[in-house]
DNA sequence: ACCCTATAATTAGGCGCCAAACCGATGGAG
DNA sequence: CTCCATCGGTTTGGCGCCTAATTATAGGGT
């Protein structure tokens, strides 16, 4: 497995109007993104969390206040009936609870439990620390300039 | 939403030992990766095909023969249970068919119908055309830059 | 010949993700 | 005050992904 991804010699002859150092960034994004997010998961394996799992408890524990699944769903860029299932599962591994809004009786408030307050501290602090370890190879350099990248791609695929 | 995603200003006093670059790099992988992915669904979905299946139909396209599961499932980097279950969805649309191994009967050879050898190729100059719209906002030069930070990285995470 | 391990694929069960359909509640237009 | 378009959430059905268990075959060691 070669590392970056490259494409064959032949590229620009058999695909003429494609670039092949736009193919070349598009699939190491693609699979750097992947294996990532395999970290991610691994990190958080032991605590019975899944990465989406995490980031709720996460955004819960930002607001500082019970939410609607609404705004779950905005903030993790996330469908609302994704949102329904990852808060069923979190509600039962007892991290979170479902109480009806008390005056819009078609919302509903996702509370934090006590239990669900430690883990997003402990998920929080297991993330940074792999984060910091999975991005050992890159200089402060690298990773600033890899970010600014980033983010100017993102502006355009967004 | 910000882009790129930044960590909080105060970041370094509650998480001591975790780095806020690393998390920059980390979070910023992970959107970026999403939204190529993103834009590849959305490029096939008039295909009725989707990324995996994609995928799949490129490594039989390139093997010029039919293979068995296990080698699709090595080169997709997939579990072998994910591989039956892509490979079902490609029959269901003809693109692929099953058929046992001459000599050895514990295995199965997947065969690329005329469909299937088709959509291969339409599917890869479909992706090819969106990559290089979805890397516009990248110069030749910055994009061999990111691939290059890439394959840094994914030597020390793969 | 006979185990016994290793290998190939599938199945079972679970999670995350989606779009589309559905339902109750809301709140503005008339 | 009554509709009705809209909104929030869930349900349904489908795909991709995983691990663990299952089934069948292959092949080596004795």
């Amino acid at each position: 497995m070669e590392m970056p991804i490259r494409v064959s010699r032949d590229f620009a002859t058999i695909y003429p109007d494609a670039s092949a150092s736009a193919t070349e960034c598009a699939m190491n994004l693609a699979r750097t993104g992947d294996l990532v997010l395999g970290r991610v998961a691994s990190a958080l394996q032991p605590l019975e969390v899944s990465p989406a799992g995490g980031l709720v408890l996460g955004i819960l524990k930002d607001a500082g206040q019970p939410c609607p699944p609404n705004y779950i769903s905005e903030r993790l860029i996330v469908s609302r009936a994704t949102v329904t299932g990852v808060l069923d599962t979190l509600v039962k591994r007892g991290l979170v609870r479902r109480e009806p809004h008390p005056t819009d009786r078609r919302m509903v408030l996702v509370h934090l439990t006590k239990a669900g307050s430690r883990m997003a501290d402990t998920v929080r602090r297991t993330v940074h620390r792999g984060e910091a370890d999975w991005m050992g190879s890159l200089s402060e350099q690298e990773r600033a300039r890899l970010t600014e990248l980033l983010g100017k791609l993102q502006r355009h695929l967004a």
